[in-house]
RNA sequence: GACCCCAUCGUCUAGUCAGGACCAGGACAUCGGGUUUUCAUCCCGGUAACAGGGGUUCAAAUCCCCUUGGGGUCACCA
């Protein structure tokens, strides 16, 4: 007898809820259709620093957004909770304990500044990165006497280093990795919280995950996890490694490069349809009609009955936003007059709210809101070149300063009025610029005008992806402006 | 650098697993034309790809090998 189909998405919550999320959500939840199975949605906050309240209720309601809807959940709860990582530190504490024992793994006493060290001498000698199996074979005394002096300590995976683990995915076939090759991983930190190897495969295990279906990236990582479940004694479950999302230049999908945020398609006026569509794209397609013909505009619906997972391609698709906004407004049309205006009237309504604040003390009636928000609409600024005057006169330093300051945005988190405005008065104190002037020069490179809300609040407003892609503009036309005569 | 993954128009892809009717089909973008008082929609048409080299075979986009190119991973992040 086969298990049901069990399987599953487990982000992490850590800033913006990512597009690759929902491509991933999008075809687990298709399989999982396919095989009257259920979908499962797992919050990975093993990561204390980083991890947030607000990131995880962004994924909660992208998804929901996206009508990605799941059976089981931190929030809907289901047989198999908690579905929270955070909350289930001592099963992982507990399994820890049980491959110390077995042997599987031990606790390694190397300090952070050990391991820096190690690594910089690696990178000295060029030898290969990885850990350096220094407590890999403590005598068993110095161990006891360590624990018992309550010296802080790491759960190391004890790989065997002669044995070559075969790792199968479904889409790939057999890919083979040497034991040599396979680093001995923390599995538990010494915050007694477990980093992802080990919580993935546990949770996978006791929430009975039959089929684990998540991007590319994590196929190196994938011998671990297999010697894991055979650590375990427990069968592991189908691999299916789905392609990476790229930026135009191919490399992973990246928010300085292409918008990542679901945030920001909800907010331009994607359809969850349109962008779902889109993505059941990017690497599979649906199989031609026995006439031949070819169907790339589909429904929800539509794709989970045609959905097979071995048509997915293993190639990296190039994320193309100009495809996507033509397949949004094939989407559009199909709708009638009247659901296009409540569909406007609820994104409207969204923009107003989000805005309200600093439209307040500006309009003099409410149809002014057009002129102080246009900037957050338009594809094309529009900016008059008149208008970008290089700082201080001098083009070539204004354009390096931008070129830093764009450099800078990249880095920010949260995207916030706070963190932004923040950002902006150490710049400006650091190179020792007038913050007028400059701030001008900002206003008209992101606004396009010399009339608009707040700087912070309007670059806040904006996804990161179209400020800095303003920026680029901007110092691209300052460097090539003709010298003042 | 080491290991691993990948490779059809600029981009997403069909065709590849079961080699032949494929001088390679569709979509997006682009170019040209038509409908339309503008714009958009819609319609018609054009440009454009099997990375290279070796094999196997009567026959290769399809199977095998090598090269090249691209990507991912190498954290007390996921």
């Amino acid at each position: 007898m086969t298990r049901p189909v069990r399987v599953r998405i487990a982000p992490s919550p850590t800033g913006d809820p990512h597009v690759g999320t929902a491509y991933i959500a999008l075809f687990n939840l298709a399989f999982a259709r396919q095989h009257r199975g259920k979908f499962v949605l797992r919050i990975e906050d093993t990561d204390q620093a980083r991890s947030n309240r607000d990131s995880e209720e962004m994924i909660f309601a992208s998804l929901r957004w996206l009508g990605l809807s799941w059976d089981e959940g931190p929030d809907v709860g289901g047989p198999f909770g908690p579905y929270r990582q955070s909350e289930r530190t001592a099963i992982y504490q507990q399994h820890a304990k049980t491959l110390i024992e077995s042997g599987a793994a031990y606790r390694c006493f190397c300090t952070k500044e050990r391991l820096e060290e190690m690594r910089l001498d690696q990178q000295r000698f060029k030898r290969s990165p990885g850990y350096d199996g220094r407590c890999r074979d403590l005598p068993p005394g110095e161990v006891e006497a360590l624990v018992a002096e309550r010296a802080p300590f790491t759960v190391r995976l004890r790989a065997p280093k002669e044995e070559e683990v075969v790792c199968q995915d479904r889409l790939r076939g057999a890919i083979a990795f040497q034991g040599r090759e396979i680093d001995d991983q923390i599995l538990l930190k010494a915050d007694g919280y477990p980093t992802y190897h080990l919580a993935n495969v546990v949770d996978d295990h006791l929430m009975e995950i039959t089929h684990v279906i998540r991007a590319e990236e994590w196929i190196s990582s994938t011998p671990k996890h297999v010697l894991l479940y055979r650590a375990f004694d427990w069968p592991p479950p189908e691999f299916i490694h789905m392609p990476l999302l790229r930026n135009q230049d191919k490399s992973k999908i990246s928010k300085r490069r292409n918008p990542c945020s679901l945030n920001y398609y909800r907010d331009a006026g994607y359809l969850p349809a349109a962008l779902l569509n889109f993505l059941a794209l990017q690497g599979w397609s649906m199989p031609p009609k026995e006439d031949g013909t070819e169907v790339d505009r589909f429904t929800l619906e539509e794709f989970f009955a045609h959905f097979n997972i071995d048509r997915v391609k293993t190639g990296g698709p190039v994320f193309d936003l100009k495809k996507l906004e033509a397949i949004n407004g094939d989407h559009i049309r199909r709708k009638s007059v009247d659901e296009i205006a409540a569909l406007l009237k609820e994104h409207a309504g969204r923009w107003f709210e989000k805005t309200a604040h600093f439209l307040h003390d500006r309009l003099d009636k409410l149809s002014d809101f057009a002129r102080y928000t246009d900037f957050l609409f338009r594809d094309d600024l529009g900016r008059d070149p008149a208008l970008l005057r290089p700082y201080a006169g001098d083009r070539q330093e204004t354009a390096k300063r931008l070129k830093t300051l764009t450099e800078e945005f990249e880095q920010v988190v949260p995207w916030k009025p706070a963190t932004i405005t923040d950002l902006l008065a150490r710049f400006v104190a650091r190179h020792g610029l007038d913050r007028k002037e400059f701030f001008m020069l900002l206003r008209v490179a992101v606004t396009g005008s010399t009339v608009s809300p707040p700087l912070d609040e309007s670059i806040a407003a904006l996804d990161r992806f179209v400020v800095l892609e303003r920026l680029r503009a901007a110092a691209k036309t300052i460097r090539e402006m003709k010298p003042a005569p």
